[in-house]
DNA sequence: GCAGCGGCGGAACGAGCGCTCCGCTTTCTC
DNA sequence: GAGAAAGCGGAGCGCTCGTTCCGCCGCTGC
């Protein structure tokens, strides 16, 4: 809702995120966009008085998914048992990025490269502070994983399997189960290397 | 090494390969052909008449390298402690991608695609066979694990890293650490879902 | 109901890509 | 050394993008 913009213009916009929505979930960042356009019903023309960049769009739908997916984070902290929180937790996150093409190509290409993004990231991160303080305290996630560690392994989980039609669109559950317990404080050794930085 | 061809096409042929491989290995797979050629000293004209496809380039180049993985991977073999073999195995696996960004697009968008690749896909495959049967004979692999699952395992750790200069390079580790920790047999229970189909 | 201005659509532009084409050069054969 | 054949370079084609531009349309306020 954008004050001071005539009715015509108002709807037009919502529209235009509605498509964006749609067309970035099912075929990544990289679609065109015309073809948003054209879903939306509206000209590029329009599409760019509203949204000066491609850019500008992606922030916005990336802005409103990242709301929801905080919100899911808050409620996994909320379970008492800390393993179980932190489970509930990455499956939020893998799920959202696994049910939406465009959220996985934003955290790698947007959300840990361009300073646009960074204030996203850094809400995403502080949502994951608290359960990976409580893991760590109640000893049940292994030693030195931070946040920032969750998230870089989520998307490379939910990127596994290969993009193919014939291919379960669940599969990532199958190579998260196996991260899940490589992160469960056990027998296992010290990580190799520190997390990586912030980007600047 | 093409017989027949005039000295001076070979040795052309040569620089392309040389180049190519550099060149790929940098940037990865989206390097332009232009790139290629300038870096090899020729003209496009001249690449093209060597090989008629971008693709008939990228296959020759991974059909090396894939040569020299599937040697550290029969070598990985040949030590005693099967879960050693196996550790040792995928190191080697993810390290020849880490080292080629060349080979990790390759893996997702040729191998893993393209009906041309398969004959190298196979071979990668049926390399990990002996060690992924050892290990689950000696009770070290986690049940259900294929050959597939290492090969995507692998090349998700790889890419899990943001690609900022700077981040170290060699962060892939940390994230190794972890999946081959998952991998192990234990207390783990059992996984969800099969492994993917191959492509047809 | 009308003036005027915000909004509209979509043709077109420029950059980047893989790839082709063709006039010229180099190598090979005898 | 000369003729033929193979090879060469790189301008340019056709396509896909993100983005811009501009003549027309239709809300809005009076």
């Amino acid at each position: 809702m954008e004050a001071g913009l005539r009715v015509d213009a108002q709807r037009n916009r919502e529209r235009v995120l509605v498509a964006a929505r749609t067309v970035f979930a099912r075929q990544g960042l990289e679609a065109g966009v015309d073809e948003i356009a054209r879903e939306a019903g509206v000209g590029v023309g329009t599409l760019y008085r509203r949204f000066p960049t491609k850019d500008d769009l992606i922030l916005a739908i990336v802005a409103d998914g990242m709301a929801v997916l905080l919100e899911e984070i808050r409620a996994a902290a909320a379970i008492e048992d800390p393993w179980e929180a932190l489970e509930t937790a990455m499956l939020a996150l893998a799920e959202s990025m696994a049910a939406d093409r465009g959220f996985v190509d934003a955290v790698r290409e947007h959300l840990l490269t361009l300073p646009a993004f960074l204030s996203l990231r850094d809400r995403l991160l502080s949502a994951w502070e608290p359960l990976v303080a409580r893991g760590r305290a109640a000893g049940v996630l292994r030693d030195g994983i931070e946040p920032v560690d969750l998230l870089l392994l989520a998307r490379g989980v939910v990127r596994m399997p290969p993009d193919r039609n014939d291919v379960d669109p669940r599969l990532w559950r199958r190579y998260m189960a196996i991260v899940l317990d490589g992160l469960r404080a056990g027998g296992a050794g010290e990580l190799p290397l520190g997390p990586p930085q912030p980007a600047r």
